[in-house]
DNA sequence: CCATTGACATACGGCGCGCATGCTATTGGC
DNA sequence: GCCAATAGCATGCGCGCCGTATGTCAATGG
């Protein structure tokens, strides 16, 4: 029959990120412990059976979208970071966009809430990468002296943490978004620019 | 018989005490959805049909060791803030102790990880009155003029979420736990000493 | 002293997951 | 081009866990 489409290599993959990202939404929206596998299966027109088979348990599941999320949430900051004119620049959106990217339901749901609560901590399991890249754009800014001395990486998580955090507080039901993100980006700014050399603020 | 020990609503008391803090050391342990509330109840001498008479529900349970654990963190953290000889060191007490009580497992597992998982938005559902004595200790402070203008009630919970991934970070396994600590507080203090009014390092 | 309330036990039902096993089709060597 | 071997996936079993309806017995108060 030709071979179906392409290799049997395809059809798995093929299989693989659907299940990815069915699970990703099913996880979304209405969270990693109130998901069925049995119905989350049928629902990508298989079984338990095959999600065992590809990730061992719902866990591996979970880490498998995680990643995926973790890779387009990096790459996207990445990016920001880049089209920076300059370093300071870079970190400082750099940690704005990820505030703002927390407010996506997906991010907040799997990555801040349920991957917290299967694996303890998220940084130490996943988000290790974004908090990673946090901190060496920390000891950069340490390098060039932008920043004034201190322990970059308790400083990046504490960032993280803020953001996070931050983010948590604007999504809050019967919020006023825009107003809120506006606070959040304004303490943002105070925290981030506290940490500069003082007497420096161009 | 003297009525057992004392009248009937003592005995209940009891049972519920019994109940609450046999369930916040188990879930400390073994985490709040591998506790098993057939093997907890039977561990206090009951079945979890008083579970359901007094709590209605696990998560119920969870909210009145929530809620305890919480009363003693405030209670102790308004001590230490009073304690302080001036708002500004009031606050920056606040701050480090919370910090290191979140260095206790129960906390962390409780209150950070399975609190979260459960009730998504931990702030709101619990935490809300630390956070909430976070943020009217900031608007002292701005009142007073220790420090510059901000939305207060974001920077109260980016402060928290900075704090509390700080405390996760220390207690990362196989790490230097004094060491840490110092790092921590250390980063807190460059943190919050950039909220201050320019100028005026004491 | 008796009716009522409330604290708790017992029992039933359902769901959700892990895992072992079985089927089928693709694959690669000869 | 055929045949073992392998891998993708389904099926079925068993268990643990939880919610809830119902039952029981003791304490309370009028």
């Amino acid at each position: 029959m030709a071979q179906a489409r392409r290799s049997r290599a395809h059809m798995i993959e093929e299989t693989r990120a659907k299940l990815i990202t069915t699970a990703r939404s099913a996880f979304a929206e209405h969270g990693f412990a109130n998901t069925s596998m049995d119905d989350f299966t049928a629902a990508v027109g298989l079984t338990r059976g095959a999600l065992h088979h590809h990730f061992g348990n719902k866990e591996g599941l979970l880490i498998a979208v995680i990643e995926q999320i973790e890779t387009e949430v990096n790459e996207h900051l990445r990016q920001v970071s880049a089209a920076a004119p300059n370093r300071w620049e870079g970190f400082r959106q750099r940690c704005r966009t990820y505030l703002q990217l927390a407010l996506e339901p997906e991010i907040r749901r799997i990555i801040l809430q349920d991957a917290r609560a299967v694996f303890g901590d998220v940084p130490a399991a996943a988000q290790s990468l974004g908090v990673a890249e946090l901190q060496a754009a920390l000891d950069q800014l340490l390098a060039d002296g932008v920043i004034a001395a201190l322990p970059t990486p308790v400083m990046a998580r504490m960032i993280y943490g803020a953001v996070t955090e931050a983010s948590c507080w604007i999504a809050e039901p019967d919020a006023d978004l825009n107003e809120r993100l506006h606070q959040a980006l304004d303490a943002l700014e105070r925290l981030l620019d506290g940490l500069r050399v003082t007497g420096e603020h161009p």
